[in-house]
DNA sequence: ATGAAAGCGCTAACAG
DNA sequence: CTGTTAGCGCTTTCAT
């Protein structure tokens, strides 16, 4: 029998096809789908348009396994609907897309099982980059797991970035791209202070999260620095949800009249200490200040407009897949994105008492 | 030369490295790892151990050239960051991955070039589903584009799914997963009709787009079948946005003094409707009702709560991907999912004039 | 139950 | 410039 013939079968036409349809051999038509090797003008566009005239197209498998690289990066997110997460895929997906590369979206629901398997999957895949997104929990377990990632992706030729996420250790194969989270709260937490506030309180407090902890480092750092005790009492623990905010608020009200502003861990929690505000009569500015963290579009369209830190998202989102395709010995390992605080409409000096 | 290694050479192990250090050929460990062929057990575990012992990872590139299917779905969007997509992305998401499927990521941020250019990379990529999400204009020249993406990517073996769109026509080979937007909007104006409303504004008319086709369909019977006129110059030409709303509302109020609710053509829009209202001192619901379409999470927390238009979002999703996995005589092509109003804060009967 | 042999569709040295 | 010769890593017949 014949080698297979698409043109008398009826399966995807190969590259032999082609081949044998513009009265060439096989790599002659291989070069001028790479165009990286020079082909007789008059071969070249016979062989175009034998590709045309069969509708051809290269099979990305057959290529990958002949060595050409495989050209995808991974976004690995716990829920692709934040908001946060969003403006990072739209950043990652952006950047691949000009870099010439698919992206692949995984999710894994914050399920340590998932996440394994995503990373397994994505070494079968030998995806480029694999860029895992969002605040973790920073105990040596995160730092372990972390690691073994990073290695077990270096062995099968990608990389891991680590996205949003503090480095877990130095000495690890990762790239990693964070942001200022720490700077940012200083600068909001001091634009409060100087404000004249005195008794803030800080809601959403994550115990051994990343991100609470540097946010809340920044928080005391200011107050150090402007010679203002921090009040423990005031630190509430809670999540990052609308919800939270709102009972939070809620209880402190009954519970504290000396607090004159509000420091919510994100915009989320924001919102929720808003509409708690506004349902027992309290004013923002003008009895209370409320500030966020992150700059999420909610923040703008909250009434008042939400004063708060913004994150560079799709920044980030760029800057982790260009990091992890150009590495060399000029490029950063580790990266730090700055963040600046926004002024809106949500503070004011406190109230007279 | 012997053939390479992974145990000497620093390269990834292959199926031969694990065939050849438990002691078995290339086609048992195959066999393991398929897992759909009979094995001795000893075998088995001594082909498991080998593997485990490599760390090795099948290259999923040399298994969808040798034939295995690829498992992949492939996700195209305009823009991820919009609430809408985001909620279809999960429910893609979350029903690729409960079918085993890698989940391919395109934005296309509606430039044709790109949209093409996606779908020959999907055909290259031999992605077993391609779903494409968001409206469209309903002309001839999408008709046509469409049925070419299909064929296209039919010959390709793979299967176009058209999510939130319309058939581009019954003979082309496209599974079709829609909501029924026209019933949606009935629903709604009717509400509002049955309150008492005789001039309602709707707010974001897109000339030649599916989507306002629909509803406006819609709009009108209801009005038909309560015997009461639509007015054509309350239909207000705009777009999908909160700012449109906003300069629409500002309009309407300059110019017409008789309108007792607005129907704005997505949450979005309605968003912008209420904050021109606010601003203008126009109570909701007392003076003016507003009601929108897509039920985003943003809809509940406006105030007051937004009356909307429930769209089966993540649903929407996961059909799209069982679908097009599933095919059959017995599955059906073409769906069209359910829409519901949920009634909140925004709709009261209008005031006496 | 296991092995040998033959590709899947493409790229990559080599020659000419 | 172009064709020849080898694989990439895996899955399948087909034997044994």
């Amino acid at each position: 029998m014949p080698k297979k013939n698409a043109e008398t079968a009826g399966k995807r036409p190969t590259i032999r096809d082609v081949a044998a349809r513009a009265g060439v051999s096989v790599p002659t038509v291989s070069r001028v789908l790479a165009g990286n090797y020079p082909v007789a003008p008059a071969t070249r566009s016979k062989v175009l348009r034998a590709m045309r005239d069969l509708d051809y197209v290269v099979n990305a498998h057959a290529r990958a396994l002949a060595g050409a690289t495989t050209k995808t990066v991974a976004f690995v997110v716990d829920d692709v609907t934040g908001p946060f997460y969003a403006y990072i895929a739209r950043g990652v997906e952006q950047q691949a897309a000009s870099e010439g590369r698919l992206c692949l979206l995984c999710t894994t629901h914050g399920d340590p099982e998932r996440e394994l398997a995503v990373v397994e999957l994505m070494r079968e895949q030998h995806a480029e980059a694999v860029i895992v997104v969002g605040g973790a929990w920073d105990d040596e377990h995160y730092r372990e797991r972390m690691r073994y990632f990073a290695t077990a992706l270096d062995r099968s030729g990608s990389r891991l970035v680590l996205c949003g996420r503090p480095s877990p250790g130095d000495d690890v194969p990762a790239t990693v791209v964070h942001y200022d989270n720490e700077g940012g709260a200083y600068a909001m937490a001091s634009h409060l202070l100087s404000a004249g506030h005195r008794r803030i309180s800080y809601m959403g407090f994550g115990e051994g999260l990343t991100t609470t902890d540097e946010r809340i480092r920044g928080f005391k750092r200011a107050h150090a620095d402007h010679g203002v005790e921090v009040d423990e009492a005031l630190i509430l623990p809670g999540s990052f949800t609308k919800s939270s905010g709102h009972e939070l608020t809620k209880k402190l009200l009954a519970e504290r009249d000396d607090v004159t502003a509000v420091f919510a861990a994100t915009d989320m929690v924001a919102a929720g200490v808003l509409k708690a505000l506004r349902e027992a009569g309290v004013r923002v500015p003008e009895d209370m200040s409320v500030v966020g963290f992150d700059d999420i579009p909610l923040a703008s369209d909250l009434t008042p407009a939400l004063t708060t830190v913004h994150v560079p998202h799709e920044q980030l989102g760029r800057e982790a897949v260009r990091l992890a395709l150009h590495r060399g010995p000029e490029v950063d390992d580790r990266v730090v994105l700055g963040t600046h605080i926004v002024v809106r409409e949500t503070v004011a000096p406190p109230r007279r008492r």
